[in-house]
RNA sequence: GCGCGAUUAGCUCAGUGGUAGAGCGCUUGCUUCACACGCAAGAAGUCGCAGGUUCAAACCCUGCAUCGCGCACCA
């Protein structure tokens, strides 16, 4: 044991420990280890991604979750690793290499480009993973993946050859949605509808068979006017009856157009005509194919204006040529009017920026395992915690579409499909591709390439990341492991990913491992600022966690996080949270350092019922750690853990600190008997030592620490590694009599203080206090009395008859009166006493009140009752009390 | 439009039928020999609104309001 300083210094503690976990290898997980398996995968964070607040919260609950495990004996696999991310991670260093040598992606060509992004990850990649090493994370960093390891690429790839070969993956011509920007296709899931304020214009289109007369057509994009290919009216609109089959002229290029009927058209909307893009847009796409008209692209892939009929807009940006088009129209007459307009329209999650429905050849899936799935969930053999998830989990698993999985991006798992040279040009594109090409002989399929490679042609496109995200579980794993740990226990994940990544890992789970991949989900809170907002960089209202870190302490942050972090919704971020962290952790730290002060026990963490003359104080404590025990076991059982973090403040500070320790401080002065400082010092080594382990989870560092530096874990063995306890402290031991004490003397003390301020005498300590009581054994307790209530002396006379006005408290051991010399105030006594008794009073009638209702009484269950009883008896002994003492001020 | 959630002290949140709770903040007083990242005392809430069920409602039911989040639609 070594001196403490005055104040706890997490930082270099907290690297200390982490370099002596992973030394010790503490983290890593034994397949052949015949304790039973815990196994949590991480959410693998992006490759590029840093650290915010979100990880700290999610990861934090996934090491409490397992060093919990270790705890309580399991032989636990926290397998981390980190995902290849494919727009982020291209988008970052195209954008890198554009800055610094000014060119693009297509400059350095597919192979070069990969090259660099390979040794960007290797030189960059991957900062989170230090990141939360920072934070104090077990993982097994020993068996860390990436989603394009070598043997994760095989399995990614093998994937997609067993579903084409089932059948479920085909290639198609279809609308999906297009980020001008990534210049790939995106799933319907990475789209994001936001609404925007932009202008609806009524423009007017001349009927060709009736010169003069007009049809007025409203759009919020009149930038797509060149690829109108009909006019839309509902079969059912009176209005516009005779107009159907004829044509109206397009303004520019100008062209006759055709009037069609379909009820996708509504009535109610704008004029109740609309003009048909089948190019540009999904519902317009279908009216096409229902009319079979003819598709009029008009913009090139990356958002600009293809249309070289119209030099003026041809080449320009689609919302600079939205202005310019109405601009045009105006001039032509045929804007009608421009109106402030607000509609919801689809941006790029990742690249921000709105999407374009666009027609492209795509690889598709159709889910497999769906049912399973979606069993597996409504059934609650995967339980979802909050269990409220499961019905919109339920109700995408109803309204599933095909899973567009192909990206035009170089970075990511290539397609592992090859085009027989001959053919390579019409199939690649061919309107739809599926098992026939392949029996054919053109085409190739399988995770190897064909053995003569130079007559084949690789298909260009590359997969969606979760495409391999969704094998995490499993592909991470070898045989060994997967026999062990095969399924995980539990997700800890975010629900904003349901459906990128839950739902899709249990339908792979089911489909590859014909089994679930994990037994429950613990669906994480979304951290937001002070104002509810969500945290984000452009707002600039996330804080660093590294700072918070280094400001708190990683064990300070946790826990502030932590406490606050309810099981349901949403947690509003404030820093002074982890600040408050921080203090336990100090507290904590100044809690051993008192104790270490006292000297060394004699007995480290063993303590003797019998033998030491233990007092109601020193068992109470031991009676609320065991208590605590239970309660914490409740708290994880539900995943609660802000409860459980709040239980474990409450104790240490209140309970332990607040009232225990300040109860026994006397134990520890020097003029203190060599049996008393033993007894209490080994009390509170039996309770710190086993609180330090229930806290560790929470706070691994601080607690490690302390227990190494206070000989609670023998030299050379960790915190960590130690298992909880069966047995509680007070094992067979009747502790009821004792706490009843010690709660008597604690509450007395409360009256006491109070009774001090009131009569603005808070700091003497000179004081002398006379207890009128019959109860034996409050003589022995007299000091601690005295002690806590900062009083001088107590005295102890059963016969005592005070003088007029002397302050009085009724507490649970008798009447405690404050005799003050020259303060004692007749009126100002009475005063109080009066207040004291109508407030006693009004409580009173209010029990008789329910006790006088018949129906209380007869429906009312008869503890509850008793209870009322009881309450009634003991206040009005109260009352009756202090009357008496009212009295004698007359 | 459909669904989910929230609404309790100035703030952040516990509290799922039986006398309203915690932390922060606030007020007052403490250099008390572990801790001012501390100690003690205190003020502060018709539990969003309106009905209903019940002996009894912050809690259960119905409706409404406000805020937030999903999903769908938006020419």
């Amino acid at each position: 044991m070594t001196e403490l300083a005055k104040g706890y210094e997490p930082k270099e503690v907290e690297a200390k420990w982490y370099a002596a976990w992973i030394e010790g290898r503490c983290f890593e997980a034994d397949p052949r280890s015949v304790k039973p398996a815990y196994s949590i995968v991480i959410p693998p964070p992006n490759v590029t991604g840093i650290l915010h607040l979100g990880h700290v919260l999610n990861n934090a609950l996934q090491d409490i979750l397992a060093r919990r495990a270790r705890q309580k004996g399991h032989e636990v696999l926290w397998l981390p690793g980190t995902d290849h991310a494919g727009i982020a991670t291209q988008t970052k260093v195209e954008q890198l290499i554009r800055k610094e040598e000014g060119k693009s992606r297509r400059d350095l060509g597919r192979e070069e480009f990969l090259k660099r992004v390979w040794s960007w990850k290797d030189q960059y990649g991957g900062i989170i993973i230090s990141q939360l090493k920072r934070l104090g994370c077990s993982c097994d960093w020993s068996r860390e993946r990436f989603t394009m390891d070598a043997d994760y690429t095989r399995d990614v790839q093998g994937v997609f050859v067993n579903l084409f070969e089932k059948g479920l993956i085909y290639r198609g011509l279809r609308m999906v949605n297009w980020c001008p920007v990534s210049l790939t296709a995106l799933s319907d899931e990475e789209v994001i509808l936001k609404p925007q304020n932009g202008k609806f214009y009524t423009m007017r289109y001349e009927v060709v068979e009736h010169p003069g007369r007009y049809v007025e057509i409203s759009t919020t994009r009149p930038e797509t006017l060149m690829g109108d290919v009909a006019i839309a009216v509902n079969p059912d609109d009176e209005r516009y009856q005779e107009l159907i089959g004829k044509h109206v002229w397009r303004p520019f290029p100008r062209v006759a157009i055709p009037i069609i009927a379909d009820a996708a058209v509504d009535k109610e909307f704008g004029t109740g005509a609309l003009k048909v893009t089948p190019a540009h847009d999904r519902v317009d796409f279908e009216i096409g194919v229902r009319h079979n008209l003819p598709i009029i692209d008009v913009l090139h892939s990356d958002g600009r204006i293809n249309c070289p009929e119209c030099p003026d807009l041809d080449g320009v940006d689609r919302f600079k040529a939205r202005k310019l088009a109405a601009l045009k129209l105006a001039e032509l007459g045929a804007l009608v009017k421009e109106e402030d307009y607000q509609n919801s329209v689809g941006f790029s999650e990742r690249a921000d920026v709105p999407i374009e429905p666009r027609l492209s050849l795509q690889w598709f899936l159709r889910y497999p395992s769906v049912e399973r799935t979606a069993a597996a969930v409504e059934s609650g053999e995967i339980v979802f915690r909050p269990d409220r998830w499961r019905k919109t989990f339920a109700h995408w698993m109803e309204n599933l579409q095909d899973w567009c999985i192909s990206r035009q991006l170089w970075w990511g798992h290539r397609i592992p499909v090859w085009y027989r040279k001959e053919n390579a040009e019409a199939l690649q594109q061919a309107e739809t591709l599926d098992l026939t090409h392949l029996r054919s002989g053109d085409l190739h399929v399988g995770a190897q390439p064909p053995s003569d490679p130079e007559n084949w042609v690789q298909d260009e496109d590359s997969m969606d990341t979760w495409f391999s995200s969704w094998l995490w579980p499993f592909a991470t794993m070898d045989d060994e492991t997967r026999a062990k740990f095969y399924p995980t226990t539990d997700l800890v994940t975010g629900p904003d990913i349901i459906f990128f990544w839950v739902a899709r890992m249990i339908m792979a789970g089911y489909e590859f491992m014909d089994e679930l991949p994990f037994k429950n989900v613990y669906f994480t809170s979304i951290i937001r600022d002070m104002q509810g907002r969500k945290m984000s960089k452009q707002l600039g209202n996330s804080p660093d966690p590294l700072d918070l870190m280094d400001q708190y302490g990683a064990d300070g942050v946790r826990f502030g996080l932590l406490r606050i972090a309810p099981v349901g919704s949403d947690v509003r971020f404030d820093e002074s949270q982890c600040e408050e962290g921080r203090n336990f952790a100090n507290k904590i730290y100044n809690a051993c350092r008192f104790r270490q002060m006292a000297g060394v026990a004699q007995s480290a963490a063993a303590i003797d019922l019998t033998s030491h003359h233990l007092r109601p104080y020193h068992i109470a404590i031991m009676a609320k750690l065991d208590n605590l025990v239970i309660q914490l076991e409740e708290s994880y059982a539900e995943y609660r853990f802000g409860e459980a973090a709040q239980r474990m403040h409450e104790f240490l500070w209140s309970e332990f600190c607040d009232w225990f320790l300040e109860a026994v401080k006397g134990d520890l002065k020097p003029t203190a008997s060599a049996e008393a400082r033993e007894r209490t010092l080994a009390v509170f080594d039996a309770v710190m030592s086993r609180f330090l382990q229930l806290l560790h989870p929470y706070m691994p560092h601080v607690t490690e620490e302390l227990s190494a530096r206070m000989g609670y874990v023998p030299e050379g063995e960790f915190l960590m590694n130690q298992l909880l306890p069966q047995s509680p402290l007070l094992d067979g031991i009747n502790s009821e009599e004792s706490c009843r004490r010690a709660a008597a003397i604690y509450e007395s003390v409360g009256r006491l203080r109070n009774l001090k301020a009131e009569y603005q005498v808070a700091t003497r300590r000179d004081v002398t206090f006379i207890v009128k009581s019959a109860a034996s054994w409050l003589t022995v307790e007299s000091d601690v009395l005295a002690l806590l209530a900062g009083a001088a002396e107590i005295v102890i006379d059963e016969q005592y008859d005070a003088p007029k006005g002397t302050p009085v408290a009724i507490t649970p051991v008798g009447e405690m009166y404050l005799p003050l010399e020259g303060l004692i105030d007749v009126e100002a006594e009475r005063i109080r006493l009066s207040k004291e008794i109508e407030k006693l009073i009004k409580e009173v009638s209010k029990c008789e009140a329910k006790l006088s209702n018949a129906s209380f009484v007869e429906r009312a269950p008869a503890e509850v009752v008793e209870q009322e009883k009881a309450r009634i008896v003991e206040w009005s002994a109260k009352v009756s009390q202090l009357n008496e003492m009212l009295a004698a001020l007359q």
